[in-house]
DNA sequence: TTGAAAGCGGTACCAG
DNA sequence: CTGGTACCGCTTTCAA
């Protein structure tokens, strides 16, 4: 590497002291004006860049801020990066990623090696293991250590901090409302998680829409798919599917969706005629399947942004410590061609 | 943020010199077995953490490597961030991801703020701007400040540095041999950016392998979509279909597929019996489309991990400056079912 | 208006 | 075997 031009390198050249130097470079009042624009101009001319590392040493401020998810390969994280780094970028932070490729070890790995100054916060997603574990030890060393985090997505509630979340269970008893507004009686639910608290929330949601709009409650269709790789998917449902009259489903992820809606296919019916599928997702998948998917947008950018925005203040409010918030991120029933349209004008 | 503990803090509480505890700590032979585990065990019950932008102000070295992507919404750069990821990860270190968002001014603004010492070197792929204008001044700039990169996947061969690549032109050219055969006669060629280098090497490799099997050269079904967005694909493509009996086609990215597909099944062709395709791709879409699609895929992950490896010896290395390697990752022809089966045996 | 010096948290050389 | 000190690059207080 070369050697990098430094505050002394200046000072020596222009026959001036370091602290001259410094000040002048930031801009102060008790520099004259022609020494400034000397240095100044000099600093430009030979592209100066202050030291990033003797910064952060010094100001105890890194302008870094942590990023820890389960899987980069999921589309839901990747847009979540999205909208962080956005307007990470927007306030000048830079932003580490880290993977924990959903093991709690990792996790721990990751927060040890980071809380050594090399960051200011973290926004994190914990893993699957570390949520149905509930084992939030490590978050809560960090926390009580003074480090900022704001956790989203799989958000625990026993942990002190910010947080940005979706409401699971309103966005399934949405999803009921509208196929039972389309003319659906037998609704099916398929997750793949069961132990998450998102899967449980989302099934509750489901069920209590079910109650509401007095529909069938079978537990035969309700479906957990969380012991089977996505090949296998097809096999699992399909007799389900044959011996249950069933005339919908929801699904918590899109691959299950996808798979659902080639079983009803395969078994003849038309969707979204006679057969219509909801699922949560945010992905391509949904968008490129035929027919075109209805789903549950997370809106995983507004995630990551509104995430990004609470950590930011919380670190710039340095000592004030404003209390903790819970913001909530609407989700929205995007309406595509598995579902049948429903106008509201047809009940009037 | 808490005060954090440091050598300082340690030295006064056992009363001894700082440079014994940084000695201790480092396990330095010139430090008494005694004192150093007394110092040792002092650190760890209280969770000493070198500080480290200390240590990296001291070392001029960071161990973090920026990482910049046009698109983190794009499969195959999650893939390539998961790779490049692992391999940091086992040799400890971070990673700063940077998005440029295909903007020439966006990537030079990530290079400005980060060769300040934030960093000890780059993996970048160019974006599209960049790549179109081969305007690469401001990488240049970079590797003359002495900051190894290591450049993947849009690569400029203007740029003397560290590269890793496919081969283009052997994947379509492979393609091409695959369907012919198959038995198809008449293959067209879809592409989404004709201006930039891989889809022209990737049509000469198609072109190459029609001259040289004999298969009929018709630039009317060698299409290319820059223009369109992915919704309006399908329109473009059908009446081409329509008016050119093709029986198969090769594209350069899975969208364009996906809409292919749809079209010849629209026109009534089965696929793959009638209809073959092919595509780049790393993704989902592939694997859950009906029927899954036979791709040409690029190993995201490999050229992460490669490119990471190569960088990280580099930076390494320190002054041995070893020269400049181009690592080539071999594209694979992921047999699905888009494509009829070809058993060699037939040919025996 | 300018400069000397201390300090951020470490490492490493050299003296004792 | 232990400790003093300079230094990494920058900011900031205080003295001149």
């Amino acid at each position: 590497m070369k050697k990098k031009l430094t505050i002394k390198d200046i000072a020596k050249e222009l026959n001036v002291s370091i602290s001259t130097v410094s000040k002048a470079l930031n801009d102060s009042h008790e520099i004259a004006e022609v020494t400034k624009k000397r240095i100044q101009a000099y600093a430009k001319e030979f592209r100066y860049k202050p030291n990033f590392n003797a910064l952060s040493l010094k100001n105890k401020k890194t302008k870094t801020i942590a990023v820890i998810i389960p899987n980069m390969l999921k589309y839901i994280y990747a847009q979540v990066f999205n909208g962080i780094e956005q307007v990470a970028n927007e306030q000048g932070y830079k932003i580490i990623t880290c993977v924990s490729n959903e093991k709690t070890s990792k996790e721990k790995e990751i927060l040890d090696m980071l809380t050594n100054g090399s960051i200011d916060g973290f926004i994190i997603s914990p893993c699957l293991e570390t949520s149905i574990n509930k084992d939030y030890m490590h978050f809560q060393n960090v926390i009580e250590e003074g480090y900022p985090i704001v956790m989203f997505d799989r958000v625990p509630k026993e942990l002190d901090c910010d947080k940005v979340m979706i409401k699971d269970h309103k966005a399934t008893y949405n999803a009921v409302e509208h196929l039972k507004n389309t003319g659906c009686k037998n609704i099916g639910f398929i997750s793949t998680n069961k132990k998450l608290g998102s899967t449980k929330k989302r099934k509750k949601g489901y069920i209590k829409g079910l109650e509401e709009f007095q529909l069938n409650i079978n537990e035969n269709i309700m479906i957990d798919l969380t012991e089977y790789h996505y090949k296998e998917y097809e096999k699992i449902i399909t007799p389900i599917f044959e011996n249950n009259h069933i005339d919908s489903v929801i699904t918590t992820n899109e691959a299950t969706a996808i798979a659902a809606q080639k079983v009803a296919q395969k078994l003849g019916y038309s969707i979204p005629n006679n057969f219509s599928v909801i699922a949560f997702s945010n992905g391509i998948l949904a968008r490129h399947a035929s027919p075109q998917m209805t789903t549950i947008s997370q809106h995983g950018e507004k995630m990551g942004a509104k995430a990004a925005k609470l950590l930011i203040y919380r670190i710039e409010c340095e000592e004030q410590t404003p209390e903790y918030e819970t913001k909530i991120i609407k989700t929205d029933l995007v309406m595509r061609n598995s579902t049948k349209s429903f106008l509201k004008l047809n009940y009037k």
